[in-house]
DNA sequence: CCTACCGATCGGTAGG
DNA sequence: CCTACCGATCGGTAGG
């Protein structure tokens, strides 16, 4: 459908140079469209934007659900490690991250109050996917006894660098840049005596 | 000088609204003058921008080398947890941090290479003082032995994750995602056999 | 430092 | 889905 097309075309430019930046023109050329046409899908420019973040949302989180179906066989430290690579390769690597990116750091002004509401909701929302898994790794003695704040505070302050560093590093340089996070991270978290 | 003037609203107004979402109007206004009087000052748009960037990063670099100075009777812990916060304290709540963070992440199209390069060169001078630390560090037994690679780009990777969270949590939160970072880094990267 | 103006581009509309 | 058009705003200029 048209529709999804300018969705698409839409999310990449937006996620690319940004909302303002973004021409009506730009998009519906790259729909092969006319800007005109764009009307008989979406009523303005804002609408367009707002049915992208949905999308994006509802997939980002519909992808944090089946992840955490098909890691229930691993450890402790692989599913957290699995969750650090996941969070930074969907983020740092695909059009759709970019996108998110942009509209949680610099969100345009028009939507910065609707954007912020649904980041901290989608938060949430890995916050309890996480705290289950730390609260696992202390149980089982494999993470130090701190608190769920501070653990996670920590693991988004990670997860949050390397997002931004995607920007800058070409991805071998980003690969090592992951691995010697984790393993600082790891390191951290870990506790030295158990296991 | 008016020149100054319109430096500074310049770069109060980039690091808010982004490159392009600030009208020479907008500038203009805020010096307290009419737009053409800004070519009085500066050729265009772009030479403003340009004239900013180099202005921030002269400061920048001078203010990590007086840092330098003032610390050197601490200890390498110490010492390496003051870079953390000035870093984070600098970028995350001046106006002069929203500008070169909006720079360095979202560079607008005209500046991305000359931007780049000037980070680029900023980094490394970074990378010279962080080694010294953690070379310091690592003799004194106090941090672990690992490759300064490693350190530097997980040391990095936690001070960009403030860096960008700084645009979204409330102080209070901010200094207690700082200081729980700040805790897992600094176990990360400790000698837990010396001291 | 100003008023008055330029060509280009923006989001959006009329009308078919 | 299109052509043709709108008022507003953009960076920049002429001329004083």
């Amino acid at each position: 459908m048209t529709a999804d097309k300018i969705k698409l075309v839409a999310m990449v430019l937006f996620g690319r140079k940004g909302y303002e930046e973004t021409s009506l023109v730009d998009i519906a050329t790259g729909v092969g469209i006319k800007k005109p046409s764009i009307y008989n899908h979406f009523p303005s420019k804002e609408a367009i934007f707002i049915a992208v973040l949905n999308d994006v949302l509802d997939r980002e989180l519909h992808g944090l659900e089946t992840f955490m179906k098909d890691t229930s066989d691993l450890s402790v430290e692989e599913k957290l490690k699995h969750v650090f690579q996941q969070f930074c390769e969907v983020f740092g690597t695909t059009n759709e991250g970019l996108f998110w990116k942009r509209a949680i750091f610099f969100p345009p002004e028009p939507f910065k109050e609707e954007i912020k509401d649904k980041f901290m909701n989608f938060e949430k929302k890995t916050d309890e996917l996480l705290s289950v898994l730390f609260e696992e790794g202390i149980s089982q003695q494999k993470i130090r006894k701190l608190s769920l704040d501070i653990l996670l505070a920590s693991f988004y302050c990670f997860v949050d660098g390397l997002f931004v560093e995607h920007h800058y590093y070409e991805p071998e340089e980003l690969k090592f840049r992951m691995e010697a996070s984790w393993e600082i991270y790891w390191a951290g978290i870990q506790n030295h005596k158990g296991g």
